[in-house]
DNA sequence: ATCTCTCTCAATCAAATGATTGATTGATAC
DNA sequence: GTATCAATCAATCATTTGATTGAGAGAGAT
């Protein structure tokens, strides 16, 4: 499609440096909305942390409104590049759920604002049209992934039979963004929890259905320690 | 305590009306912390929702610190009111959970910004310490309760001897979070979610760990719909 | 009648905030 | 050289917003 060997085409000529800024000022939001809120950005903090002039900032991002667009647009390029370049195919549906807890663990404990910046969002999606535009299909997109793989995962014996797909993948993400939005930053509860929710899906051991199980028979249950 | 047969005693005579006012710019506060978010709230539309100039506002909640602290305390009030007066000491722990399930489907339907407001306050008290002193030890409060439950409904045989009830309180608050977050009001869409809660905790009928189960054994699990 | 105390409001202030204006810089093209 | 254009900034504007002031209104007590 575009002529090789030409680095500067004639057509869009340089624009790295427009794009370079939007990112650094979509990263800079993203950070300030973690902190403040989405009602509590101001484009004079984010403009502040970018280290540019409010007024270079407008130029780039005219309103406060697109702002927030361009960060929704920043999630789903984030989750664009999380969901290539996995050749998971050849597993079986157990397997790649597995996969999918490990990649949430990466975002949740490496890169925790982009959860709390996507859950801000789409609470925000309810009052605001052009944020839910942005969101909820990325929203919809993750729920479908989860339908999918618990559909499946049903179907090959993985899963508990009477699984209920739509109102699991619900219960999956409820309480993934709901740990994103406790302050743990603990890779221990993220493990504990998600072994909860394995047990949850998955056939039962005989041994979990006995009346009378033994303890060595409570397989996973770590210590009941509070939060 | 205090003298009988006494309407209107000395002390604290006729605080009525500041109470009334309180209450009302508390709900008032309710209503627009759903609309608009708590960053988002505006000492002038409280007051103009309850009807009374930006000035007596002030009079009776002072800043608009204290107005989101109303707000706290008048989340505390609405759930002290609700766990009062409900004699089940005599029931199982699992039927106490269903109770629990019950309750918060009344919440979650009738009262949605209850919760809503709940779970803003909740988001809010990561950056607000006075918001944290008063929202937080509702949160533990209602994980305790459900972690006791728990415990208690594994030692008694209704839930699986496997399960954590920690993790496990995690996933329930998160979800049913989670679920006020959407904007279902759609009483099906609860029941068939907290059908799945309870197949997730609960010991498994024989028909859900066999490996090539008929479509009538997938008891409770409706039809796939999509949100 | 008048005093007191609670409650209310119009008017106003100072700070915060989203956005604009007009000028400047620096690189590229001609 | 100079014309062009993307990018930048200091200064400024118009609103919004949290909060205050000072002046009443009304009810009950003396």
């Amino acid at each position: 499609m575009a002529p090789p060997m030409i680095e500067t085409p004639t057509i869009a000529p340089r624009r790295a440096p427009t794009d370079d800024r939007r990112a650094a000022i979509a990263k800079a939001a993203r950070e300030l909305i973690v902190e403040k809120g989405v009602e509590g950005l101001r484009t004079r903090d984010v403009a502040e942390r970018v280290g540019i002039n409010v007024a270079t900032m407008h130029y780039h991002v005219p309103t406060k409104e697109a702002l927030v667009e361009l960060v929704a647009e920043s999630l789903q390029d984030f989750f664009r590049g999380q969901s290539i370049a996995r050749p998971r195919a050849h597993l079986s549906a157990g397997e790649r759920m597995d996969l999918e807890f490990v990649d949430f663990r990466e975002i949740a404990l490496e890169k925790p604002e982009i959860m709390l910046v996507f859950s801000e969002l789409i609470e925000r999606a309810r009052r605001d049209e052009r944020i839910g535009a942005a969101i909820l299909p990325l929203k919809k997109k993750w729920r479908q992934i989860l339908v999918d793989l618990l559909t499946e995962g049903v179907s090959e014996g993985s899963y508990r039979t009477n699984l209920d797909p739509d109102a699991c993948a619900t219960m999956l993400m409820s309480t993934m963004i709901g740990f994103c939005r406790n302050r743990h930053k603990d890779s221990s509860a993220y493990e504990r929890l998600v072994a909860e929710l394995q047990r949850a899906i998955r056939i039962q051991p005989v041994s979990a259905i006995l009346p009378n199980p033994t303890d060595t028979a409570r397989q996973g249950a770590g210590p009941n320690t509070k939060e």
